[in-house]
RNA sequence: GCGCGGGUGUCGGAGCGGUCAAACGAGCUAGGCUUAGGACCUAGUAGCUUAGUGCUUACGCAGGUUCAAAUCCUGUCCCGCGCACCA
């Protein structure tokens, strides 16, 4: 029994002791570049990561094989928060991310001390990455990867960031920057924007921005303000919530008197307003009380509702009950109860007289949506609060989408809700009656338990996509690009036309700072947009041990742009004019790259950057070739995630299938851009087969000898299948490529085995063929059978096999099939005569007139589907009646159609030569006649390759 | 809501105007090989019918275009993903 794990390791091991995959200028190859984007170090790599880069690999070993010069690369992404979110974690005590590294760690190391130890070190973010990174390289590593990791660097490391710095640099000169406001996340007592990942449940229950217009009803010598997310139902208003239970403030904001909840307030400082409290105002003493309409000249009156939380928006709300299901039920528990009123010292009349008013109608409601809905949800309290939030959201859903406003809403009746909301904000601003409020859409904190509410940076640093020319360069780039599969390209084109402004800088998190405004840490996506160009020359970096001082922009000016004379840089950096040289001969030669394969989620952000951000860096003739995508990976039909422990990591696979069957069954269940799910159960089967074809090529390779070949449809079938595998893999259907290699050469071998003629040629032609077209998905494997054969050097650097058309003879496979299905259709019949022996076959070939017809048919067929037009072309009067009712028959199942058409001769001289072949199989006598000779009444139904049969 | 992708047998999935109940794989059934097999090999696997290679039926649903549609068009239902400051 073979020790597949041994071969793997031995293998691997070779190919990293001989330097195979570590490639170098080679002026006489044409170079193919091609990367997949660099993982983040957060852990344990797992199948999810594989995918990507063991597709890489399969192509580009096809594409090695082909005689050109692939550079392969592979880095690491740390910028961000995540890192650092790892190490704010444990350095605060938190339990379950440290016990999550803890099981981490112990997957590498066994002392539980020296676990403990290293998960300490983690305060320091790149202890973290310092300990994952080999980790990661060696995991990546077993699968096979034909990766040059001399080129490995970390976005963390100074030639990254000095890349990144010449980078922004380019997009300063060209006015692609901008600051600006920006509402962020922010946390009180972080003092800083935070993300998914600073707040408290943020993965599972993520915080959104949400957009409020705030009102402003004038009320003596102040406002009250409210905000709302329907400034469309303006109209509907009736009158004012406000909470008799708390204490409102009253407050200078920008110059003006406000009264708001005192929470309110404070967050409106932090939303670029001067705030200042002059007093507090009781809820109750607002009570009864009214204050000015905005849209017309009339009082709206203060009434009491406790639902009003002093923690969301401004503590104050609008009424509209026809709209509404909160104010509908709110509005009609006052009107139906004198004795509540009286509570608050209402007149009761007066609220009575309150009534909806129509404003909107929708497909889905009539204009007395609230009370529709509440009727139709049965919700008869306010304290059913489910239900009225979810009646809210189902109102405004429909609205939003469906909803015109009535002649009620005066210049804006007619428009729809959509519309009339944006023109009615619009206006109210230009009228100073409104203003905009940010709030979070749900309460939430940050992981130290500060509160986490919504505030304006008004120096955020944006890129500008839609800076003067850019986009249009950047369309025309795209234009020139290959996209693999093409249908995203029109998905590219779409993100190009709404990309606009994009904060590209945050205050925290590691990663490179903005050259010119150094607080600022360049956003973890923007700075990974033209890293590949550093993997042509950081070995060359790190061999000359340039340094941080000397990368400076005139460097990266130089290398990628070819601006500046190499002497007086030389001179300014303290650097060789030959290292230069050769740093910017290294860039040339492999850039840009040939094809950046990548997860298809990237594209409306990671991609589109990234050729924004080449178009912006580089000339014309340094933009990308080609993007290629691949599907999501999910285990055993569910989104991987720990907490459904269907996580399947690297070393998992290592241990229970090996790197060969993991690619096998990676390519082989579903097409490269398809979702590909992982189920254990199927990788079991495949690593099964795959150790299966591994000793039928074994013992192939044990006799073997060059000789000629007789079964001439066996090789044209190969052959075929060397073109198929050839041409699916130059399109990177690795699926259909992997079905050549595991399926259909296995078949056609045992197919050809089972003659028995001709072994040893067959298997040294198959050999020959087989194990270089099995390296890229099988490397390993394919490389012991290699040397098995008594072959020199690595397949891995071999030729992949040129098929020869000429050797590719429909004829003679379709003569074989001929044949086989000659024998399914004899134990066919022999099962309907329930005929446990046969003693005699006799086959009766067509008339020869029906190969003269058939020909003719076929060939009037190809641009004739018309049965009239066909039956008058093809008649024959000798023949017309059988024509007559073969024409038809032929038209309506085109399958009774030979693929070829023989001559009565040529299958007479085909059934001849199979004669013997056919008594054995069918163990009784064959006989062999022409229709013409034969009295049967049978010898009617013969059609050309379908012999009429008779059995004794 | 907008954008994109998808709905085919027991399952994974091919096919994307014209040779086929539907590639290839898996599962299942029977047989073989074998000490054994969860290894491997052979055959079968929609239904009906038959001395035959025939018929009927499927491609989410409903229409349409065509000599011809799973494949093109229209409508409709369902599912997945993205909608930005997050890697």
């Amino acid at each position: 029994m073979v020790d597949f794990k041994a071969v793997q390791d031995k293998w691997q091991k070779k190919w990293k002791e001989e330097k195979v995959f570590e490639v170098d200028i080679d002026p006489k190859k044409e170079k193919f570049f091609i990367n997949t984007p660099y993982p983040y170090i957060s852990g344990s790599l797992h199948i999810g990561h594989a995918r990507a880069v063991t597709e890489v690999d399969v192509y580009s070993r096809f594409i090695r094989l082909q005689g050109k010069n692939v550079l392969f690369p592979m880095a690491f992404h740390i910028s961000g928060t995540p890192v650092l979110g790892i190490s704010l974690g444990i350095q605060n005590g938190d339990e379950k991310k440290i016990a999550q590294y803890k099981e981490y760690v112990r997957a590498y190391v066994s002392n539980e001390k020296e676990v403990e130890k290293i998960v300490q070190s983690f305060v320091e973010p790149w202890n973290i990455v310092n300990f994952f990174i080999p980790k990661m390289k060696e995991e990546y590593s077993s699968l096979g990867l034909g990766v040059d990791w001399r080129r490995s660097f970390t976005s963390g490391d100074v030639e990254h960031q000095k890349l990144v710095e010449w980078q922004f640099h380019k997009y300063k000169e060209k006015g692609y920057l901008m600051q600006g406001k920006y509402p962020v996340l922010y946390s009180k007592t972080l003092k800083n924007a935070v993300g998914e990942d600073d707040i408290s449940d943020g993965d599972t229950n993520p915080v959104e921005k949400k957009e409020f217009t705030l009102m402003k009803f004038p009320f003596g010598d102040a406002f009250l303000v409210i905000a709302t997310l329907r400034p469309d139902t303006m109209f509907g208003q009736t009158n004012l919530w406000v909470n008799p239970d708390i204490s409102y403030v009253k407050a200078k904001v920008n110059g003006e008197k406000w009264i708001v909840s005192r929470q309110c307030a404070e967050k409106l400082s932090f939303q670029d307003k001067k705030v200042e409290i002059i007093e507090e105002v009781s809820g109750k003493s607002l009570l009864g009380k009214s204050c000015k309409a905005l849209h017309k000249n009339s009082e709206l009156l203060i009434l009491p509702y406790k639902g009003c939380k002093p923690e969301i928006a401004t503590g104050l709300v609008i009424s509209v009950p026809s709209n509404a299901p909160y104010d509908y039920m709110a509005l009609k528990e006052l009107q139906d109860s004198a004795q509540l009123c009286q509570k608050y010292g209402l007149d009761h009349t007066k609220i009575k007289q309150i009534q909806a008013i129509s404003i909107i109608e929708s497909e889905g409601f009539s204009s007395e949506a609230a009370k529709e809905i509440c009727a139709r949800m049965k919700i008869t309290s306010l304290q059913q609060e489910k239900l009225l939030e979810e009646a809210t959201k189902e109102i405004y859903k429909i609205e939003f989408h469906t909803g015109k406003l009535l002649s009620t809403c005066g210049k804006y009746a007619g428009k729809s809700v959509q519309h009339a909301q944006q023109m009615i904000i619009e206006d109210l601003k230009k009228e100073k009656k409104a203003d905009i409020f940010y709030e979070t859409s749900r309460p939430a904190v940050s992981r130290d338990g500060g509160e986490v509410i919504v505030a304006i940076m008004d120096n955020q640093w944006f890129l500008d996509f839609n800076a003067k020319g850019w986009k249009k360069e950047a369309s025309q780039s795209l234009k020139s690009m290959e996209i693999v599969p093409n249908k995203y390209r029109k998905q590219f084109e779409d993100v190009f036309e709404w990309l606009d402004k994009r904060p590209c800088a945050r205050l925290r998190g590691i990663g490179t700072q903005l050259p010119f405004d150094t607080k600022w840490v360049i956003e973890s996506l923007s700075d990974s947009t033209i890293y590949m160009s550093l993997y042509p020359i950081q070995e060359r970096l790190k061999k000359y041990k340039v340094t941080g001082e000397q990368l400076t922009p005139e460097f990266f000016d130089f290398v990628f742009l070819g601006k500046g004379k190499v002497a007086d840089l030389s001179k300014k950096l303290g650097l060789k004019s030959s290292e230069l040289q050769d740093i910017k001969d290294n860039f040339d030669y492999w850039y840009p790259f040939d094809q950046r394969h990548t997860f298809q989620p990237h594209l409306a952000n990671h991609l589109s950057f990234m050729i924004f951000a080449h178009t912006a860096c580089f000339p014309k003739e340094k933009q990308p070739k080609k993007i290629s995508f691949h599907g999501l990976i999910i285990s055993e039909g569910m989104k991987m995630s720990k907490s459904k422990g269907n996580v399947v990591t690297l070393m998992d696979l290592n241990k229970s299938y090996g790197a060969d069957a993991f690619r096998a069954f990676l390519c082989n269940s579903t097409s490269v851009d398809a979702m590909m799910n992982w189920q254990s159960s199927e990788v079991e089967k495949t690593k099964k087969h795959v150790e299966n074809i591994f000793t039928v090529v074994e013992e192939m390779t044990k006799n073997e000898r060059e000789g000629t070949i007789s079964n001439k449809a066996f090789v044209s079938r190969v052959e075929g299948l060397i073109k198929r595998a050839t041409l699916s893999l130059e399109e990177m259907n690795l699926r259909d490529y992997s079905n050549v290699v595991l399926f259909d050469l296995l078949r056609e071998y045992q197919r050809v085995a089972r003659l028995g003629k001709d072994l040893p040629a067959i298997h040294y032609y198959l050999s020959t063929r087989w194990v270089p077209m099995l390296t890229p998905l099988c490397p390993h494997y394919a490389e012991e059978l290699w040397a098995l054969s008594k072959n020199k050097g690595f397949v891995s650097t071999a030729s992949w096999p040129k098929y020869n058309e000429k050797l590719i003879d429909e004829k003679a496979e379709f003569v074989e099939e001929t044949i086989e299905s000659f024998v399914d259709d004899v134990r066919e019949i022999q099962k309907l005569v329930k005929k446990e022996k046969l003693s005699k076959v006799v086959v009766i070939l067509a008339p020869s007139w029906k190969y003269t017809f058939m020909k003719e048919f076929k060939k009037e067929f190809a641009k004739e589907r018309d049965i009239g037009v066909l039956l008058k072309k093809v008649m024959d009067k000798e023949h017309a009646k059988e024509i007559t009712a073969l024409v038809p028959s032929l038209v309506k199942n085109t399958s009774k159609i030979p693929f070829v058409v023989l001559t009565q001769k040529e299958e007479e001289a085909v059934f001849k030569e199979y004669k013997a072949q056919l008594e054995k199989k069918l163990s009784c006598t064959v006989e062999i006649v022409c229709a013409e000779k034969s009295a049967e009444a049978k010898a009617q139904q013969a059609l050309p390759s379908k012999p009429a049969i008779l059995v004794q």
